[in-house]
RNA sequence: GCGAUCGUAGCUCAGUUGGUUAGAGCGCCGGUUUGUGGUACCGGAGGUCGCGGGUUCGAACCCCGUCGAUCGCCCCA
């Protein structure tokens, strides 16, 4: 491609064609489930001061200093395409005054935007499925939450994935934990990765789950965070493990499983697939397909009250890889047998689809050549549309139905055309 | 930010140790046939081989650079 049309910006994606009915199955399904669990909608601004990122997330973090879509407006202001849903989100609980409706569960989904290297199922522009719960200190927010994640999962026949779950702790056992790390990984400092050398002074937690061998052998018998649980914290564990036995979520306990931004507590969990699994083959090293966890401390960092607050957000473009579906959709070809013919065919399409059958429709082309082409789109049926005959008879319509819908698709066409004679 | 692989027609790709005028399938456009089932036949358009430089008598092919894509590392809100 040597010519001046412009291309799309890197990390972009056209979706089209089976991708985009598996991306628009995954948002009605999540609409449909957020619903059942009476999350309400909400719409969000795509982009925000940038302050409101980066207080959220940490000025000094990496994600923040290099990986954010930020510019200064006409005004001079700093503004950021949300790299993030929740901390728009936070804001917007602040600034509207939401803590009336506390606690609040909101749902949203849409575009998201962060200035990374793209690679299979990571994109510079990218979309989430995201649910909050704000305001609700109790571990049954955290059960509620999850319970939603694993129907929608389910909704969407994804197999082959498992909620990963974990805690963190409270603010304290946390600290201890870590320190506790650091120790245990500087004993043996020398024999890690350089990568993790790296990660000993900036983010320890993060050594739990490196990818590198060297490192695998000291992640074993490293400390647990269950040995620097506060008795709050562990009740809290067992108040969200007991609730997802009850709501029949299944689980496995992620020893190593951390989140990366320190303004986490309690609860972390990740549905990643099984090792092996054709999930997993499917997403490559981008394999977290929905994750979150309980973020208590982000609010005061917005300047606003202590506010408890749990969420995930899921990946659509993650979940469409893993949907097996066919999303044809079965549809009558209407076609004028002559040129007298066209208006009334558009008649007949209109009056057709009013009563909700799927057409399909050519807007030029001899019968032949448009029936040829209504097969190859997927077309069941063909109606031509023809000049009437001594009879009265107007219609002839062939039909190749298979499945159930097919056939009953056709007898409706039939029946709403008053023709009664169709032809196998 | 780092690494590997790859860039040939709208799409998927072929293209011999470097050797005349770069090919196929699909798609697209036009026509013929066929009163009807994922047709058949005939014809046509469409490519500065990503871009720039170099080596060579000669480059799609070799070298360097650059841009882009893909996959992985780092990071992962």
């Amino acid at each position: 491609m040597s010519s001046k049309t412009p291309q799309a910006i890197r990390g972009t994606q056209d979706i089209f064609g089976a991708d985009a009915e598996a991306f628009a199955f995954v948002v009605e399904t999540f609409e449909r489930v957020r619903k059942l669990y009476r999350f309400r909608r909400v719409e969000m601004p795509v982009f925000e001061k940038t302050e409101v990122f980066s207080r959220a997330i940490g000025e000094t973090t990496d994600v923040v200093a290099k990986e954010m879509y930020s510019f200064t407006d006409r005004g001079d202001e700093s503004l950021t395409l949300r790299p993030e849903f929740t901390a728009g989100i936070a804001r917007a609980y602040l600034t509207n005054g939401w803590q009336q409706h506390a606690p609040l569960k909101v749902a949203t989904h849409g575009p998201l935007f962060r200035y990374e290297r793209p690679q299979k199922g990571r994109y510079r522009q990218f979309h989430q499925l995201d649910a909050e719960i704000i305001g609700a200190a109790e571990p049954q927010a955290d059960v509620e939450l999850l319970a939603m994640a694993d129907q929608l999962l389910k909704e969407l026949g994804i197999t082959g994935v498992s909620l990963h779950l974990n805690t963190l702790g409270d603010a304290a056992s946390r600290d201890a934990w870590r320190a506790a790390l650091v120790e245990h990984f500087r004993a043996v400092k020398g024999e890690l990765s350089e990568d993790s050398q790296e990660r000993l002074e900036k983010n320890p937690l993060r050594i739990l789950d490196s990818k590198d061998p060297r490192d695998k052998r000291f992640v074993g018998d490293a400390p647990k965070i269950d040995a620097f649980l506060s008795d709050e914290a562990r009740a809290f564990f067992a108040a969200v493990t007991s609730g997802l036995d009850a709501a029949g979520v299944k689980w496995v306990r992620a020893e190593s499983l951390v989140r990366g931004l320190d303004y986490y507590r309690h609860t972390a969990f990740e549905f990643v697939p099984d090792e092996g699994s054709e999930a997993a083959s499917k997403l490559g090293s981008q394999s977290t397909v929905l994750g979150g966890g309980r973020y208590d401390g982000l609010m005061e960092s917005l300047g606003g009250p202590a506010t408890p607050a749990v969420g995930w957000a899921a990946g659509i473009e993650r979940l469409a890889m893993l949907v097996e579906r066919s999303f044809a959709t079965p549809a009558v070809a209407i076609l004028p047998e002559t040129e007298a013919q066209e208006l009334r065919a558009i008649e007949v399409a209109a009056m057709l689809r009013r009563q909700e059958i799927p057409c399909w429709t050519a807007f030029k082309g001899n019968p032949k050549k448009r029936g040829i082409k209504a097969q190859t789109d997927g077309a069941f049926a063909l109606l031509y549309v023809r000049p009437s005959d001594e009879s009265g008879r107007e219609f002839n319509i062939t039909s190749a139905s298979v499945t159930d819908a097919e056939i009953v698709l056709s007898r409706r066409v039939m029946q709403i055309l008053g023709e009664d004679r169709f032809r196998q």
